[in-house]
DNA sequence: TAGGCCATCTGGTCCT
DNA sequence: AGGACCAGATGGCCTA
């Protein structure tokens, strides 16, 4: 169906996705140089990769987080939530998520500032334009409500301009997502899925909070065994904290370090973080 | 050409 | 009443 107030999809939205996708976000280093492999590697590669192999009618994104090995989480979030209608948004603190008219996220291409898309153009010619309002009209009266079918002409258009606007705003939290989950942001690759995104997102923050449960069972098991020789935690040489001051910050209140140790760039590991 | 993905329109429901 | 949200329908674009 072709859009009625001059809004094509078609061209717009072509060049936001190449536009996006040129935008290109390098993944984090942990990603590119060996770091933990929780499967994204794998995911992305699969996902994206020109090997991507189709996988019967299922599209070869979702396919792949189907099949990649990520570490699978009891996950209540589904379970616990009710049918029927969503969580609105200021029932999570954003409610003022619309009309802000920022972008805060200088990567994200915007889809511009709300065109006034409350006051459809007039001179947006055309016949797509006309074939709305012959559309809207009712065929039943045309001459005794000529005046209320404008009216009501407008409210439709006031619906879908705010019906499209809200999809942009959806579109951009999605860009951003997209922009934070670590995967191949190259200009060849091609840009993730809603679905995919959201999927990934959920592994990505099912990986993190695993990760940081390894990393608490970690500090614990070292804080015991610190308690048992009696002595502190000495940091190896070479380990500077410089560049985690909220580590540094965690490991003081855990007294896993003397107050200055994330103050040791300029110590023993003389400033690298690693080799 | 079929299937996937997407944008848009539209009518309904719920909330403020 | 107006706005937010939702889901179905529809058509366009792209890729295998």
């Amino acid at each position: 169906m072709k859009s009625f107030d001059c809004e094509s999809s078609s061209e717009g939205d072509e060049s936001t996705m190449h536009a996006i996708s040129r935008g290109a976000v390098e993944p984090p280093q942990w990603l590119r140089s060996g770091g933990p492999n929780w499967g994204w590697q794998a995911a992305v590669s699969k996902t994206h990769g020109s090997s991507a192999s189709a996988s019967g009618s299922v599209h070869p994104a979702t396919a792949a987080l189907d099949q990649v090995g990520f570490p699978q989480f009891p996950s209540n979030a589904e379970e616990n939530q009710t049918p029927g209608r969503r969580t609105p948004l200021s029932a999570v603190g954003l409610g003022g998520f619309y009309f802000q008219g920022s972008q805060p996220n200088p990567n994200i291409v915007s889809h511009g500032p709300p065109s006034d898309e409350n006051n459809p153009d007039p001179g947006c010619s055309s016949q797509s334009n006309r074939s709305q309002e012959s559309r809207l009209q009712n065929p039943q009266n045309p001459s005794s409500s000529k005046g209320k079918n404008r009216q009501g002409k407008t409210v439709r258009l006031n619906i879908n301009a705010r019906e499209r606007r809200r999809m942009h705003d959806l579109n951009d939290a999605l860009d951003e997502l997209r922009s934070v989950i670590p995967y191949a942001h190259s200009p060849s690759v091609r840009k993730l899925s809603k679905i995919a995104t959201l999927l990934l997102a959920k592994n990505y923050i099912l990986m993190q909070a695993n990760a940081l449960e390894e990393m608490k069972r970690i500090i614990g098991y070292l804080q015991g065994t610190a308690g048992a020789v009696g002595a502190a935690i000495v940091a190896p040489p070479g380990f500077d904290l410089q560049g985690f001051p909220a580590a540094a910050k965690f490991l003081q209140q855990q007294s896993l370090l003397p107050p200055d140790n994330s103050r040791r760039g300029d110590g023993a590991g003389g400033g690298g973080t690693s080799a």
